[in-house]
DNA sequence: GACCCGTGGTC
DNA sequence: TGACCAAGGGT
């Protein structure tokens, strides 16, 4: 018998599946699990009952794309405001939106809120499987598996950043990104075990997220680097292979500070597009895309007051910022006067909200 | 498949 | 210090 080739477990039939690579790399990495996990508040701790699919469904949306770090603040806050789904789906939009200012991808609280209130109408309990979680607002193929595994103990194939980096390592798939995505899937599928499908994704990115990451693979310290092809090569970090990044154009936009007797006028951005939903500023139409108009809301003294910049995924923004400070009526357009004393608690998005800063900054 | 969508941490 | 990156989804 060769390395690598099936071990029977025994030779009774009703043990005759054969112990794989595959079923190694699962145990192994399920072992250093048990002894690495981190804590983290939405997992159920060593004795919990099973874990609360609300709480599993509202942290992994709230880490698509975003940081542990970043997300642990909001999390805490989320849940006690809103401890049960149905709670959530009875807040107001605009409550929403604001709990989830800062935390970026807007669309994600608006998708959010919709799931809440569909789950909330089909009986207040998430559905069980993972192709009825994919039907869901907000869960894509990712999440839908992640829940189904996690909360449901579903044997679903989790794959997410960390899954793609790991397994492009381990079998050295060195087809560039996104079409290595087709094997990386098969891939993890292979090793995925029958039991315990949820600790295994958990596992994984936890490995990704501190032993395998993007710049260092710490072979070393990691539960898997004995059959690790990527290793055997010498060049971990060369996988998975990316496709060059295009430059972010700079962009140039402003927005105005309208004040009367110590509130400022605010509007709604629309719902789709770049802080789509969220209060903001009044603004000259920079996009994205292209630089604004340069054009205040009407005619008045307008005085400079500064600038802020701001990196977006697809632009990076420089946006100066212009005063009137004595505005009589209300300006064109919806808006609604916010009391200057209480601009924190408006939901702004991070760029608006350092622009208030500036602006305040500037009047002292 | 390509493109759009935020933010803060990291080295 | 700035480029890269993160528990992706929607269109």
């Amino acid at each position: 018998m060769k390395v690598g080739d099936p071990v029977p477990l025994c030779r009774r039939p009703c043990h005759s599946r054969a112990v794989t690579a595959s079923d190694d790399i699962a145990a192994g990495l399920l072992a250093w699990y048990d002894r690495h996990a981190r804590d983290l508040p939405w997992r159920a701790r060593p004795g919990d009952p099973a874990p609360d699919p609300y709480r599993v469904w509202l942290s992994e949306v709230m880490l698509q794309q975003t940081t542990v770090a970043a997300v642990k603040s909001y999390f805490a806050a989320f849940t006690s405001r809103w401890p049960r789904v149905t709670d959530l789906a009875a807040a107001g939009d605009d409550e929403v939106m604001a709990a989830w200012a800062g935390l970026g991808y807007y669309a994600r609280a608006r998708n959010l809120h919709a799931c809440a209130r569909a789950v909330a109408s089909a009986g207040g309990e998430f559905p069980r499987t993972e192709a009825e979680l994919r039907a869901l607002p907000g869960l894509g193929a990712y999440t839908a598996a992640a829940i189904a595994a996690i909360a449901f103990g579903e044997r679903a194939v989790v794959v997410d950043a960390n899954v793609e980096r790991v397994v492009a390592r381990l079998f050295a798939i060195d087809t560039p990104l996104p079409a290595a995505r087709i094997a990386i899937r098969a891939a993890a599928d292979r090793i995925t075990p029958e039991r315990r499908a949820g600790d295994f994704a958990q596992a994984m990115m936890d490995l990704g997220a501190t032993v395998c990451t993007a710049r260092s693979a710490r072979c070393l310290v990691c539960p898997l680097a004995a059959g690790c092809a990527a290793r055997a090569r010498g060049t971990p970090e060369a996988f998975p292979v990316k496709p060059a990044k295009k430059p972010r154009p700079a962009r140039r936009g402003r927005a105005f500070w309208i004040e009367r007797s110590g509130a400022v006028w605010l509007v709604t951005r629309p719902a789709r597009g770049m802080l789509g939903g969220m209060r903001a500023l009044p603004d000259d139409g920079w996009t994205a895309g292209r630089d604004g108009s340069g054009e205040p809301p009407f005619a008045a003294d307008w005085r400079p007051a500064g600038q802020v910049s701001h990196g977006f995924t697809h632009a990076e923004l420089t946006l100066s910022l212009w005063v009137v400070t004595d505005q009589v009526g209300d300006p064109p357009g919806q808006g609604e006067w916010w009391p200057v004393a209480r601009i924190g608690e408006a939901g702004l998005p991070t760029l608006f909200a350092r622009a208030a800063e500036r602006v305040l900054a500037g009047k002292k």
